[in-house]
DNA sequence: GCCAATCCCGAACGAACGTTCGGTCTGTCA
DNA sequence: TGACAGACCGAACGTTCGTTCGGGATTGGC
């Protein structure tokens, strides 16, 4: 109508929502002022709005399209593992290089957008319902690949586990994972596909052990 | 002098740290206003300030009196190890129960006090440096009676590790143990103790295997 | 019965917050 | 050349923020 139509036809640009993701990711997003977003991105406070609705929308910015081609990227090799299926022979191979493949995937990702990984590990409580049921549901969807992998690797090795049983792994493995936000620097740590390796060969050995105490599965 | 010295000497109710943590855990920090602690926990605005200086020494109270007990319980854990050694034919088992056990207190506490290990986990950022800096001291104490921990567990059980890989095989356990903050309830998984075990199984299972890359370490 | 200490409150302070409004500048296309 | 749209800005709006101040209850020791 008369005020800028916001989001999706003309995108906010890259460099705001970085530099926005750098900010929040050090100070929260109630600990960074619109103020601060105009003097890091060079633009004065009123301007930023020519680019999204409000404060909370960037926010929403920043995960949407932080998150997106992680998701994609995830999408893509399921479908390729599922496509390359049917030769039982192979399925055990082919799972280890499914959940292999998501590790990487996510360490590399991660490593190369770790402001942004950070504030979307923040949660989505900040945002409007409709915007954090959105991310809430690519969250879920990317979790859900990855639950499909774990259950993968292990029915192809030994029997099935519970539901529960895959969810839990797949949860300590996110942790693995995830975690990293706190102390990986590239400089320090070297790259991230060896720190890949190191957590996929962790998971899958300790992955396999039987299940330790049945009191955990009702 | 006149206004009320306020730390130590009268220290700030435990109902008071509890329910802001609680507040602070879901909104964070900066999220959470002195109005809000204050419709919380049933006093005046006015009279929060009678427990502690300002809103900062809030919530450094709640990082130091949320993980002293857990520092304390780590340490002696650490202390009984040592002057149980001298044996070297109980090392393994000596040493496989050190971290059992460390693993066990960490996720007992974690899972009883959950708020609290939230908001320890949003960083010290908003603290002033001396308090930040004390606050990442106990942090620092900890971590390092976890990488002694490893480190033991490893090197009675084939040649001693370097020290960078026992410090990046130490993070993924913490990254196995932290992340439950977001996921665990006891309800739908559990005891922690069980969770503790499938942790302490999946870890170490993983953990012994030969370094997958060395690319990692220089 | 009094004093001091402790605990707590209502009301207000200045500063910072997210957001809005009217206007300017810089192209592009007719 | 003129009209128009997108990008941007300074100044201000009303609200909420953390904090302070003066004072009122309640209590225990003398």
């Amino acid at each position: 109508m008369d005020t800028p139509p916001p989001t999706d036809q003309q995108p906010c640009p890259d460099d705001i929502l970085a530099q926005s993701a750098a900010l929040m990711s050090s100070q929260g997003y109630h600990g960074t002022s619109m103020r601060d977003l105009a003097r890091t991105t060079g633009r004065s406070l009123s301007g930023l709005y020519h680019h999204f609705a409000n404060k909370e929308e960037l926010l929403y910015l920043i995960n949407q399209r932080g998150f997106s081609p992680l998701l994609a990227n995830a999408e893509r090799l399921r479908s390729e593992y599922r496509s390359g299926n049917g030769r039982p022979v192979a399925a055990a191979p082919a799972s280890a290089a499914l959940l292999c493949d998501l590790i990487g995937s996510h360490l590399g990702y991660f490593g190369s957008h770790l402001n942004e990984m950070r504030v979307l590990m923040f949660g989505t409580q900040p945002m409007s319902s409709a915007h954090g049921k959105a991310i809430r549901q690519l969250k879920e969807r990317y979790t859900e690949i990855f639950k499909f992998a774990v259950g993968q690797y292990i029915e192809t090795r030994r029997e099935a586990a519970t539901a529960i049983e895959i969810e839990r792994k797949t949860y300590l493995l996110f942790g693995m994972m995830n975690w990293i936000f706190g102390w990986y620097s590239f400089d320090e740590h070297g790259p991230a596909e060896a720190l890949a390796e190191e957590i996929y060969t962790t998971f899958t050995k300790g992955c396999l052990a039987l299940r330790p105490a049945a009191a955990l599965d009702e």
